[in-house]
DNA sequence: GCTAGAAGTTGACGCAGCGTCAAGGTCAAA
DNA sequence: TTTGACCTTGACGCTGCGTCAACTTCTAGC
């Protein structure tokens, strides 16, 4: 018995270019080719493509297809290592789902804008390679903690950054000093809020960089139009940075 | 402020190349191109890439982003579907498993190669298209049966397939003719095992097609080698293959 | 001012697994 | 003999860049 490229590719539903690629690729050798170049299977061919098939639907690559059946040894150890890969593929799946997720209903919470701008922060502007490297950690820690919140503790933890955005603002419509007991204690409090998030310095303890980064947090409320309008105008940032500088001078 | 593009890729944590290529595709275009030009991103650019690498780590494609960065309408529904999407995928990759699971344990105990050349059966041999699309129909059936049995379900289903073919092979030893009572007993026993798969003829009622089918597989274990070698050989097949057929002509 | 080296540019090929024309030869039935 | 179905090879397309290659530009040291 034996089948045309095209009865052979409807009954294994597949086409019957896959059949010429793996002819080409030499996973599939038709049994006969006619003198007219025509390929012919047989009962041989039709068991080896059955085998192809089913690795095929197991989501293994021709490659590894071919592996299996060039060194038929032990097909148990190719499916072991395809299972594992299955597994980590799935649990990589079950995380971005999560994390999705997590995207989605802090969206719908309307707490994503100024998260997005808050946590931009940590990975935007650290000039040398090295405070670079670490703002990228610094970037994946905070992140991984943001998503790991309930949709409360997101809430939570959003109010008490519009409650302190308030309290800058109202401070410098109020046309107090950047100097001044009350900017430093808001800086202080600004300072606290930060180190609530994982893989920052302050969280850390590190002294020396904590006020690396609260200074130039500070140049970055100023420099980006994003801030800027988070603090209500330029002139609130400054008015933010000028504080968490002069926090940073005489008091971490 | 602004960055080169190896400056915002190391920060972004991607290649020169990558940002390249969204430039290309029209997916982020730097700020300012030099009159030499070089590319140069600032603040907004990198605010629009870290959304555009948000979306990526959550495995949307770049059309896709763009799709959504374009009509900003609501980015909820971009992820809802993303969200949808990913878990289709999950689902997927854990019927892989599964299958794959059932299949090593299932080659395992050793019950692979006769049940192969078994299921093997429903997809290969029939004539014309119509034929083809209900044994193609039948082995997607069948092959989910298989491997939704538990491994002592498929034991004892294997065990049956084994005592049958003893059977068969001690008859055709013994000389019985293929019409002879005790045939036809095997014959029967043949067409209820058969039977028991979802998707035939016979467990569906079918009685013309049934007898058509049972007809084709005495014609198909003659032919396959694989079957003459199960048959012990192919003295084995005809027989059986003429007991078969003379069931169908008379008792079904 | 010169030169080395680092970094920028565009262009093009490669990858996996086929889908999809295109251009032409072969076969079976009418 | 025509027609239409089916076969062949060859080549491009798709995704998201990696990886040369060849060339220009910037930067730093002498």
């Amino acid at each position: 018995m034996e089948w045309t490229i095209q009865e052979l590719a409807a009954r294994a539903g597949i086409t019957s270019r896959a059949l010429r690629h793996y002819d080409r690729v030499g996973l599939l050798a038709p049994s006969r080719v006619g003198a007219n170049g025509y390929r012919y299977y047989d009962s041989t061919a039709v068991a080896r493509l059955q085998r192809i098939l089913l690795m095929r639907r197991l989501g293994m690559g021709l490659p590894a297809i071919a592996g299996v059946l060039a060194d038929e040894v032990d097909p148990c150890d190719g499916l072991r290592a395809h299972i594992a890969a299955l597994e980590e593929e799935r649990d990589r799946i079950e995380r971005q789902i999560r994390s999705v997720r997590h995207t989605l209903e802090a969206l719908q919470a309307g707490a994503e804008p100024r998260m997005d701008v808050m946590l931009a922060g940590f990975n935007d502007r650290y000039k040398d390679e090295v405070i670079s490297r670490w703002g990228e950690r610094a970037f994946q820690v905070s992140n991984d903690w943001w998503h790991g919140k309930t949709l409360d503790q997101q809430r939570a933890w959003k109010q008490a950054a519009e409650d302190l955005v308030a309290a800058w603002v109202a401070a410098a419509k109020a046309g107090v000093s950047p100097t001044s007991e009350h900017a430093r204690s808001l800086a202080a409090r600004h300072v606290r809020w930060l180190g609530q998030i994982p893989g920052t310095p302050t969280a850390e303890g590190d002294r020396e960089r904590s006020i690396e980064m609260v200074r130039c947090l500070g140049d970055m409320y100023v420099d980006d139009p994003r801030f800027a309008g988070m603090y209500d105008d330029a002139a609130g940032a400054t008015f933010v940075r000028d504080a968490l500088q002069a926090y940073a001078r005489t008091r971490m």
